[in-house]
RNA sequence: GGCGACGUCGCCAAGUGGCAAGGCAAGGGUCUGCAAAACCCUCACCAUGGGUUCGAUUCCCAUCGUCGCCUCCA
């Protein structure tokens, strides 16, 4: 078996097949970190974190690279992303950085998305930037004027490549507004001139300014990855200019190709239209949390497919979370009754069973990362599992661990919407004892058929959230709120 | 205007050249003192029109529609 990709950079799927065997190298366009992150983050990021966290699963060592763009992204005013933030609260733009950084790395880890393993920060890699500007104008890639460096978009002869775009059809566009300095009016910017109001600035060999936004990508993914690495990630909405451009000044400046596997995200929409600042309609990740478990927006995001867009709606993601409350039910129930479970062979017969779902998750995330039938394979594998417990046989402790195991594998490990660990009141042991009280109150008088005291304790116990559930014999409770 | 993606059950959403997963919702049933939970059953000719093919939802073309990008965006 092996993994399958579709790679945006020659339109098909192809075998995935890393150029060092044991260590696949990954490189994904990071946040600019001027405000703070929203839902459509989220939706790049956990799925890019569900893809590595398939690859490590797959036994690939993984070295993820996420960089943070902390200078030299523009505003279409031409106004620097970072003095903006700075001016808006009357701090230092590093302040700046630093407050939407950890912000964004908190909304991550709230999410459960693993940590890259580089995440390195643009003007921290000022000089490799100077570096690999110099080399491409002494390779006639880029030319200098006034003190800003621009790259020569003809003088490339694949730009264009990823996006399928072609300079001469470009030049048609109306809303291409050429810069009068520029050779060439999609020629884009590898350095700029700071005006003196410019405080973001660095001396380089064409005089004081700062760099432009594509290239700390291709600096940053090279120096970390190699000349040429496996995979390259980020949301399709950066295909053009941005990731093209990375791939130009790369290519140009190390003779090697780029990345080998580009993995695009579909964009998020929130109630059909894109999210803007200038529409007012963006969710942050810190509010979407107020609302939803971490789990639920996970199995949003991951009941479609990575490369497809998506639409966040309230509708929608409360759907998701009944269907993600039907698989974690018979997770909880399962692990609960692991304490007590017998050490017998009971169920045994269920773990082949197990094992043609364990090959269906596999065979559904080998291909392209194809998360939204993995969900499907644990719902009806969730399926199945109500029916033995249901089915008042006795299992053993084996039985239930091999349930377990096959749910924090793809449920856990790989996809992150089933806890570890089920998040206990802190006085669990003292609520678990009155609710059982109460319990054993209800099925006295059920026994003794006085329906109205049993239902009384029933519906009391619902209005606090506390619902009972009856099966075989015994009554088992859980929180609903 | 150009580039790209998409249009599958009421909603969300996989998928394949040979009679279309799953979830939510809905209807019926089993279980239950009644419920809840669970389980079982029911529920789609895959935008439209052509073409290729023994056969297309799946390939090609056109049309209609939606969205993204071309200016900052994950």
């Amino acid at each position: 078996m092996s993994i399958q990709v579709y790679n945006v950079l020659t339109r098909q799927k192809e075998e995935f097949k890393p150029l060092n065997p044991d260590l696949v190298t990954m490189y994904v366009c990071g946040p600019t970190v001027y405000d703070y992150s929203h839902i459509g983050h989220a939706k790049t990021y956990v799925s890019f974190d569900v893809i590595v966290r398939y690859l490590r699963f797959s036994g690939y060592r993984v070295r993820y690279v996420q960089n943070i763009t902390d200078v030299g992204h523009l505003l279409d005013t031409g106004e620097d992303r970072i003095l903006k933030g700075a001016r808006r609260e009357r701090i230092e733009p590093m302040e700046v950085v630093e407050r939407y950084t950890r912000a964004y790395f908190a909304a991550m880890d709230a999410l459960g998305v693993t940590r890259p393993d580089i995440s390195p920060r643009a003007s921290a890699h000022i000089p490799e930037q100077i570096e690999m500007i110099r080399q491409l104008i002494e390779d006639g890639y880029a030319y200098e004027i006034d003190g800003s460096v621009y790259f020569s978009v003809e003088k490339f002869a694949d730009y264009g490549k990823l996006s399928g775009r072609r300079l001469e059809e470009e030049a048609d566009g109306a809303r291409v507004t050429a810069r009068d300095e520029k050779h060439h009016p999609a020629d884009f910017a590898l350095w700029k001139k700071a005006e003196p109001e410019h405080i973001l600035r660095w001396p380089s060999p064409w005089g004081i300014g700062f760099p432009g936004w594509h290239i700390e990508c291709s600096v940053m993914a090279t120096k970390y990855l190699g000349e040429t690495f496996d995979i390259h990630g980020g949301g399709i909405d950066n295909i053009f200019p941005h990731n093209e451009c990375e791939i130009a000044q790369a290519e140009a400046a190390t003779h090697q190709p780029f990345a080998r596997y580009w993995l695009l995200t579909g964009s998020l929409t929130l109630d059909g239209v894109k999210m803007s600042k200038s529409l007012g309609n963006v969710l942050l990740i810190q509010d979407a949390l107020k609302q939803y478990s971490p789990e639920t927006i996970r199995y949003f995001i991951l009941s479609s497919h990575y490369s497809n867009p998506i639409d966040f709606s309230q509708e929608a993601v409360e759907a998701a979370a009944k269907g993600l409350e039907r698989i974690l039910v018979p997770v909880r129930n399962i692990r609960d009754r692991l304490r007590t479970a017998p050490d017998s062979d009971g169920g045994a017969e269920f773990l082949s069973t197990l094992d043609q779902y364990r090959a269906a998750l596999v065979g559904a995330m080998d291909d392209n990362f194809n998360a939204p039938a993995a969900l499907g394979v644990l719902s009806q594998l969730t399926t199945d599992v109500n029916t033995l417990l249901n089915s008042g046989q006795v299992l053993g402790r084996k039985t239930f661990e091999a349930i377990d195991k096959l749910y924090r594998d793809f449920g856990g490990q790989v996809l992150g919407i089933i806890p570890d660990e089920f998040k206990q009141e802190s006085n669990y042991e003292v609520l678990d004892g009155l609710v059982r009280m109460l319990i054993d109150m209800r099925a006295e008088a059920r026994a003794a058929k006085d329906f109205k005291r049993s239902d009384q304790i029933r519906d009391r116990l619902a209005a606090l959230g506390v619902q009972l559930e009856d099966s075989r014999g015994s009554t088992g409770w859980r929180l609903t709120k």
